[in-house]
DNA sequence: CTGTGGTCCTGTATGC
DNA sequence: TGCATACAGGACCACA
C-alpha cells in the first residue's frame, strides 16, 4: 500500500544507493513488471547497459530514476513493489522481478508480489517523463496550491474521497491517507464536493499534507512485509493511524466505534459521529 | 468532458 | 482437512 510517504522513503533511500552508479547488467525475471516498456523485456535488459543514474525523483506515487543521457527509468510500486539493495551473494527474495548489477558490486532489485507495479524506460524523461505529465502536483511540491486545487474540486460533482484519490487532481493520496485526512477534517467520504466550501476543501488538503508528513517522519506506514524500505525495514506509523483499519475500535476523539464500509471497490473507515453521512440530522 | 465500475495480480485469511 | 471465496488496492480503460 505504498502512498506518497512510502514512495518518498524509497526515493530517498535509493538516492544514497544508486546516484552516480553505472549499470553493468540487467536481468528481467518476469515480463509483466516491464509491460510498459514497449520494446519488450530483452530490450530493457540491453538498452540500459553503461548508463549512470542521477538522483531519483518523485511526483505523487510515481518515481523516476534519471540517467546521465537525459532518459529515465520510470518506476511505480503499485500495491506491493519494493526496491532492495543487496549483495549479489544474497539469495533472491521471492517475487524478485528485475535485477540491476551496479558498478559498486551491489545489486538493485525490484521485487513485486502482485505485479501491479512496474519499471520502464522513458526516452528524454529525466526532467519529467511523458508518462507522469498527467499526474497532478502532490501536496509536498513547492508549487502545490491548496486553494487552487480546492476551487477545482468544488466545481466537480462526486464524493469528496473519489476526488482526492484522483491522481490528476492531487497526487500521492491513496486509500489510507484519504481516510486519515477525512477523519482529521471531520468529513464523510461521500460528501458531494459541490456542497463543500473552498475553505473546507483547502483545509482537507492541508490535513492530507500533515498526515503524510507525520508518516514520512517515521518511515512510512506498513502492516506487513508488502511495504519495506530499501533495506527491508518496515515503518511503524500504523500505530498512529486514527481510523484506517480500526473498525470496532473507539474513535480517538469521541469514543464512538469506527465503522468500515465498502466504497468504490475498496474499504472506507470513518467515525459514525465525527464524520456523519451528509444530510444526516442528529438530535441533541 | 465527467462520473462510474471493472480489471489486472498473488498471497493470506476466512468460511463451509 | 480441503477446497472455495473474499480481500488487499493503484492505475488505467471502457462505457454511459
Amino acid at each position: 500500500m505504498p502512498e506518497l510517504p512510502e514512495v518518498e522513503t524509497v526515493r530517498s533511500g535509493l538516492a544514497g544507493l544508486i546516484t552516480g552508479r553505472t549499470i553493468l547488467a540487467v536481468r528481467v525475471l518476469h515480463p509483466r513488471p516491464v509491460r510498459r516498456h514497449v520494446p519488450g523485456p530483452s530490450d530493457f535488459e540491453s538498452v540500459l547497459l553503461g548508463r549512470t543514474f542521477h538522483e531519483p525523483r518523485r511526483r505523487g506515487k510515481f518515481l523516476w530514476l534519471p540517467l546521465d543521457d537525459g532518459d529515465a527509468i520510470v518506476a511505480h510500486l503499485g500495491m506491493s513493489g519494493q526496491f532492495r539493495s543487496d549483495s549479489p551473494e544474497t539469495p533472491l527474495q521471492a517475487n524478485t522481478r528485475v535485477v540491476w548489477d551496479l558498478d559498486d558490486g551491489r545489486q538493485l532489485r525490484f521485487v513485486d508480489q502482485r505485479m501491479f507495479g512496474g519499471v520502464w524506460l522513458s526516452p528524454g524523461g529525466a526532467d519529467l517523463p511523458a508518462e507522469v505529465t498527467h499526474i497532478a502536483l502532490d501536496p509536498f511540491d513547492a508549487g502545490f496550491d491548496p486553494v487552487a486545487v480546492a476551487h477545482g474540486i468544488v466545481r466537480r460533482h462526486a464524493g469528496i474521497k473519489r476526488l482526492i484519490l484522483d491522481q490528476t487532481i492531487v497526487s500521492g493520496i491513496g486509500n489510507i491517507y484519504a481516510d486519515e485526512s477525512l477523519w482529521r477534517a471531520r468529513l464523510h467520504y461521500d460528501t458531494p464536493s459541490s456542497d463543500l466550501t473552498v475553505r473546507k476543501v483547502a483545509g482537507l488538503l492541508r490535513q492530507a499534507r500533515e498526515v503524510m508528513a507525520d508518516s514520512l517522519s517515521s518511515g512510512g506506514t506498513s502492516f506487513d512485509k508488502l511495504y519495506v524500505d530499501v533495506n527491508g525495514e518496515s515503518g511503524y506509523h500504523e500505530r498512529s493511524l486514527d481510523v484506517y483499519g480500526r473498525a470496532g475500535l473507539p474513535c480517538r476523539r469521541c469514543g464512538h466505534l469506527i465503522v468500515r464500509e465498502a466504497f468504490a471497490n475498496r474499504s472506507s473507515y470513518r467515525c459514525p459521529f465525527c464524520q456523519r453521512r451528509p444530510g444526516t440530522i442528529v438530535r441533541p
